[in-house]
DNA sequence: CCTACCGATCGGTAGG
DNA sequence: CCTACCGATCGGTAGG
């Protein structure tokens, strides 16, 4: 909650937001939370352009018009909802990628952290895939940078693990959004309370990856 | 064009598209197929309920009006798009689930199949990801029914390979999930005039399935 | 946080 | 009479 970094970020986001900021809409609340929730949830259900102000109106108990006291415009609850999603993600995988352990190793680790990330933020996840083509101007360049910056550090560990010998030489990049698709995909169809954990899926998968349908499974090396 | 076939179509598709039937807004032709065509680029590229008439309309060269003599609702557009995409992956992958040869090289074939139509359809793709959710009824239920289909016949490949020894044993269903992530994810970043074509992406997708990152590659084996 | 509006646009339909 | 389309407008709703 330091206001010179809060300050930053506001100025990033461009005019939408710049309004919000000298109408106070950014500042934190309670409602405004409630707000955002209502919105993470109502987008992921309807997409951008099915939810209407009415609707998120009506999730939080809210008149639509007084909807507006507490953010700045539906494009910003839109940007809220996919950038703290994208937070999440490399927040996860961040120390992973850093790691000093086999590439192995952390390739693992980031199928867990991935898994468990679209397991318990499945409605941001479902924004971030779905609407992103939504976003205009910098908040859209905000996002799709966060995408890359996410999807390099997959690709470090690929490289690294190439580089060590771990696994076979290739396409750098087009092994990585062979493992990421599988990643990504989980959005569509995990359920926490389906008959696999996300850390269950997660090691299905990361066994699948390294030692493919054909190969000796993990135990059998 | 059997207009007992049609009929049977038609009522199929629940009560929207019987008033069509009774409008005669089903019946084909060449401005139909325009609107048909316009509706695929529009919803693609701008989601389906950010997608106007007015749009539909300009993509096409008509008013808005205009176009309710050739279909009978926005509903109904929705629905043709997604479901000629469908059969697009449906028509690709039959044949190559019921050949008798090898799994493995089955499962090839239809990387390639399901990688081409990708590339060849790529807009009805988007639309069939995105947008089938907003399908309602008897419409949506049809598409979900023609998702579990196309998702069995992949299943059958896992299931035959693993019964004969090809592939080691494990969760078919999870299995086949995992192959599908990378061939469903390819709409989301695969571009015809990029470095690799259709074929060559799908090969090496089906090379990693089979050997895995840390296996050996199939020139190797 | 509300009611009451704005300029515009929504999907769909009217008569001709 | 048909088709293919027009300009105008329906009742409601959009973001603000």
């Amino acid at each position: 909650m330091d206001p010179g970094r809060e300050a930053v970020a506001i100025a990033s986001l461009g005019e939408a937001v710049e309004r919000a900021g000298s109408k106070g809409a950014l500042r934190p609340s309670r409602r405004r939370d409630d707000v955002l929730r209502a919105a993470r949830r109502v987008f992921s259900q309807k997409g951008y352009h099915g939810a209407s102000m009415r609707d998120l109106g009506e999730a939080v108990g809210l008149r639509r018009g007084s909807l507006y006291a507490h953010i700045a415009s539906k494009a910003e609850l839109l940007f809220e909802v996919i950038d703290a999603g994208a937070d999440e993600f490399l927040r996860a995988l961040a120390p992973i990628a850093a790691s000093p352990r086999p590439a192995a190793e952390r390739l693992r680790q980031a199928f867990r952290a991935h898994a468990e990330v679209v397991a318990g933020h499945s409605e941001a996840a479902t924004v971030f895939f779905h609407e992103w083509r939504f976003l205009a101007g910098e908040a859209r360049a905000l996002i799709l940078a966060k995408r890359d910056r996410y999807e390099a550090l997959w690709r470090s560990i690929v490289e690294d693990g190439m580089a060590a010998g771990e696994f076979r030489p290739g396409d750098a990049r087009l092994v990585t959004i062979w493992l990421l698709s599988a990643a990504n995909w989980l959005y569509q169809w995990f359920r926490p309370d389906g008959p696999l954990s996300a850390a269950a899926v997660a090691d299905a998968f990361a066994d699948l990856a390294l030692s493919g349908l054909a190969g000796r499974g993990p135990g059998e090396a």
